[in-house]
RNA sequence: GCGCCCGUAGCUCAGGGGAUAGAGCAACUGCCUUCUAAGCAGUGGGUCCGAGGUUCGAUUCCUCGCGGGCGCACCA
């Protein structure tokens, strides 16, 4: 028994049924809780059994939960049981509970046991920047979530994909390639007084401009445009996506696979799963009301074709050809979409910038009408990132190309802290990220105390040789941990059995903050516990006196290093023995 | 106008049908001859935006307001 929680919900719904005389069947459809109260004369364990089945029971909550205390009372496993006000009971275990976890949970090769995805295949798709450039900060926030939710839905049981979906076909690689053409004619020592509208002005793309330069010399000057432009786009993006790569890997990102939009369309998967809603009578060539909000000026009523995404929810339906009879972004989407579901997905996850959040209800649609929603769609949407240094609050501005990349706050705060930062808050909130924070004043930055709680527990095992105790800390079959009793001890142990329900929760809730909480919690209970010991030497973990107390205390402490460790390996932060 | 998200301590934010609503920062007070003081213990600080509704119970769920962010054919 590793989950003491469900442990006791199964021994509540046992005497319940005893208690009350009732089928087992009508807990199917009742939730009760089992959890720690807020406060500690409301027990260690707190249940609302009764206050949720009097309706059928058809009794006074009061009284049921005396009639379920009773029977509670049987069990060896409480040592006080009580019934407060409406209808709560109130448990207080025997101390070999709490023990008997921390023993047995030690013995396990792995800590998380939570399978709340029994093999669903999961296709998580995030970042997918457009290959115009290296990643600026703007992208790290949807990086780093994206990465822990898979980290977390592998850890479930789900089948993981993690995926980039690349953005080559659409016009703005157009001038991304005619910008690199514009920097080879300036390295041949042409001058431009001025830069068309949809230049790329970031100096990222000078090298590419020397490759060409080098290999070519002044060759492409005399090229026709159209044979210009096919030697350097695929290069370019080649280029551009290297960058993009050793952006994400200095974030400790890495995607299983990454899709090319270009090749899904010459590969006909556009035309093929217009086709499947064709089929469906999900097309109609139709001309849209005008937006409500404000009126584009060269607004004019035309007649598209239009997928009926208002079937299967959507506002209004939405335009799958341009004029010109190219297919829409949307078109592309839809077929990319629908690709994942043919190479075995069932589940697809998009991260998103709230920016995109109007996007979500028409792919929702398409998802559904494409695999007769035998795939499910849903999107999580990262609000936007304030950066700030000295009080000031950093404007990015993309057109002068001077923003500011992911990789210079890489360097300057490193991985561990951007990535802890990133997920400190719940995804649908705005993220304050101050530099002074995550840097100088490092002790306001969260991850460094949990960092240092593990790191202090090597330190103390590090210490042990000094004492000249041999234990086995592979193996604690002849440690005695009834020998753990003390009020801190007990509440590390406490915490330590929250894991598996953190996990469920931030695994089915999608949210991975609750991870960094947890840790954080986890941490600050045990520099608690550390305290104990200057204030009185006999909590100290090491006793040189007394090898059995000693060996039973770095058991916990090996527990909680451990579970330390489990929760910052799927946040993707390292988990150091010493900070320095 | 419509859609999505947010509104909780001076600031940044957790929480969430449950009992007296939490943390960090900031302010104030203690604790290093000791396993790392990047730490611990303590004090002060609240109309959980407002009004209704559902409920034994609402800060949490629903509706309607107010305030803020984002988005709203043929861009990606």
């Amino acid at each position: 028994m590793t989950q003491i929680y469900s442990k006791i919900k199964e021994i509540f719904i046992e005497s319940a049924i005893l208690a009350l005389n009732i089928e087992r069947s009508i807990f199917e459809n009742i939730n009760f809780n089992v959890e720690k109260p807020h406060e500690e004369k409301n027990g260690e364990i707190s249940s609302n059994i009764s206050l949720l089945i009097q309706k059928t029971v058809k009794e006074n909550p009061i009284e049921i939960a005396q009639k379920i205390s009773t029977e509670l009372l049987k069990r060896d496993e409480f040592i006080k049981v009580e019934v407060a006000k409406p209808g709560f009971i109130n448990l207080w275990l025997s101390t070999s509970m709490w023990q008997n976890h921390l023993d047995e949970t030690l013995k396990l090769n792995e800590l998380i046991d939570c399978n709340i995805g029994k093999g669903l295949k999961v296709n998580v798709e995030y970042v997918s920047a457009n290959p115009t450039g290296p990643l600026h900060v703007g992208h790290c926030r949807g990086a780093v979530f994206g990465d822990v939710i898979s980290n977390l839905l592998k850890k479930t049981g789900h089948v993981v994909v993690k995926e980039y979906y690349i953005n080559d076909a659409g016009s703005q690689i157009n001038n991304l390639t005619d910008s690199v053409y514009i920097r080879y004619q300036e390295l041949l020592g042409k001058k431009f007084s001025e830069y068309p509208e949809n230049f790329y002005p970031g100096n990222y793309l000078i090298p590419v401009a020397e490759h060409f330069k080098i290999e070519y010399a002044d060759k492409l000057l005399k090229m026709s445009d159209q044979d210009r432009f096919s030697l350097i786009k695929p290069f370019t993006i080649q280029y551009m996506m290297g960058l993009i790569k050793e952006d994400l890997s200095s974030l400790a990102i890495n995607q299983d696979i990454f899709v090319s939009e270009q090749e899904l369309v010459s590969k006909g998967k556009i035309e093929k799963a217009i086709k499947k809603l064709d089929d469906a009578g999900l097309i109609y060539e139709g001309i849209l009301d005008p937006p409500k909000g404000k009126k584009p000026d060269d607004w004019e009523a035309r007649p598209q074709m239009l997928f009926r995404s208002t079937e299967y929810g959507d506002d209004v339906d939405r335009p799958l050809q341009k004029s010109n009879k190219e297919w829409t972004y949307f078109a592309n989407d839809i077929a990319y979409h629908f690709d994942k579901f043919e190479r075995g997905s069932n589940h697809l996850i998009d991260i998103l910038g709230a920016d995109h959040g109007g996007y979500v209800k028409r792919m929702t649609a398409a998802v559904a009408a494409l695999t007769d929603k035998k795939a499910t769609f849903s999107a999580k949407l990262c609000q936007m990132v304030k950066l700030s240094r000295n009080g000031q609050q950093m404007k990015m501005s993309k057109r002068s190309g001077e923003f500011i990349t992911l990789r210079e706050v890489v360097d300057e705060v490193g991985s561990d802290s951007i990535r802890f930062m990133m997920l400190y808050r719940k995804n649908e909130a705005p993220l304050e990220f101050d530099f002074d924070k995550v840097t100088e004043q490092s002790k306001d930055n969260p991850v460094f105390y949990v960092q240092y709680a593990h790191a202090r527990i090597s330190s103390v095992i590090g210490k042990l040789s000094e004492n000249n105790f041999d234990l086995d800390l592979s193996n604690y079959d002849q440690c005695d941990f009834s020998l753990i009793a003390n009020k801190y001890e007990i509440d590390l142990i406490k915490k330590i059995a929250d894991w598996n329900k953190v996990i469920e929760s931030a695994a089915s809730l999608q949210e991975p903050h609750r991870i960094a909480y947890f840790l954080y919690e986890l941490s600050s209970v045990f520099h608690s516990l550390w305290s104990q010991g200057k204030i009185d030497s006999n909590l100290k973990f090491i006793m040189p006196d007394n090898k059995n107390l000693t060996y039973a205390r770095i058991g916990l402490l090996d527990l909680t290093q451990r579970t330390i460790k489990s929760g910052l390996d799927l946040l993707g932060v390292s988990a150091p023995h010493e900070m320095n």
